[in-house]
DNA sequence: GTCCCTATACTCGGATAGCAAGTGTCCGAGTATAGGCGG
DNA sequence: CCGCCTATACTCGGACACTTGCTATCCGAGTATAGGGAC
């Protein structure tokens, strides 16, 4: 089990894009600058958390990303399942159906106790995902990031965007 | 998020070894051709699970695999972590030190609040699957397998196995 | 001075290569078994 | 008849190709802006 890459980003611009400004904007190479990572790849991450609605993109000159609703709202499991995809980390493939034990298929109960298993389990790790929101996740790091870091982040940006 | 197939080939074998009489091994290829499943790639799986300590393998030409242990003392995560690999599904790489608001690395506190959340919603999925162990399963499956499956399974292992 | 128009520069969006890891396969090392041989 | 020995056949274990999906990148479509010109 692996979680893209993306994820990590995806999440940490959400945090940034939830510092800014109401109604403020940040072009994705900014962010991408501002995080140390590639700008074209983060650029296809961001499409996806725009195409999923957690994120909105405000076109033009002057445009660029920002939270498409409040930050409260938006929880982990928004970004992940944005970027890394909808579908389970556990497929099911029927293989109880196969091999000389096979019977017809209306025999067998609708799902098999080792599939409702590993769903049971991905359940408690999208509930778990479901109980933090980015708002959450700013008032944290308001109480861990280094006052110096915040202090650069915050010059950073005055120059930055305007 | 992506579980590779073995996963579920390895949940359905020690779910057949846990039925077998005790002391009683099954090479792999019998397991490949019970569940329908390409026997080569099997035999890669079983390797997982043995080196892991979860099944163990009888040498010899009479020889084939079986549990390790009690199935009770056999848990889901047992079996996931053996095929799937130990590491942790969301890896944090740091960007919070990258970019132009870094500051010295002793400055910041050891894990940020965004790899915290990742790496709590990931101990979630493994308590699940660690609160079950595969006699929990054989039990459930014992009320859910069609009787008709579970003869034919049995005739088939009275031919094949001895 | 104010309004409108146009050219511009910057933005996002989707289509396009490269690479690592999962998927699938194979052959060699090792061992309990089965049969034969000798006592 | 019993025990030992050898050859065998079957097993697991690790090393070798292939395909999918993640990683990384680019260029084109679209729009708010800035400047200039006319009134």
């Amino acid at each position: 089990m692996r979680l893209g890459e993306g994820v990590e980003w995806g999440l940490h611009c959400a945090t940034v894009l939830a510092l800014l400004p109401p109604e403020a904007s940040i072009p994705a190479a900014r962010l991408a600058e501002f995080h140390g990572i590639p700008a074209a790849y983060l650029a296809k991450i961001l499409q996806s958390l725009s195409s999923a609605g957690v994120i909105e993109a405000v076109p033009g000159r002057r445009g660029g990303y920002r939270l498409a609703r409040p930050a409260a709202d938006i929880t982990l499991l928004d970004v992940v399942l944005a970027v890394d995809g909808e579908e389970p980390a556990f497929r099911c493939t029927e293989i109880r159906r196969r091999g000389p034990a096979a019977v017809p298929a209306r025999k067998y109960s609708p799902a098999c106790a080792i599939a409702g298993a590993m769903w049971q389990a991905e359940e408690a790790f999208r509930s778990s995902l479901r109980s933090t929101t980015i708002g959450d996740l700013v008032r944290q790091l308001a109480g861990t990031v280094p006052p110096e870091a915040a202090a650069k982040a915050a010059a950073w940006f005055q120059e930055a965007l305007p």
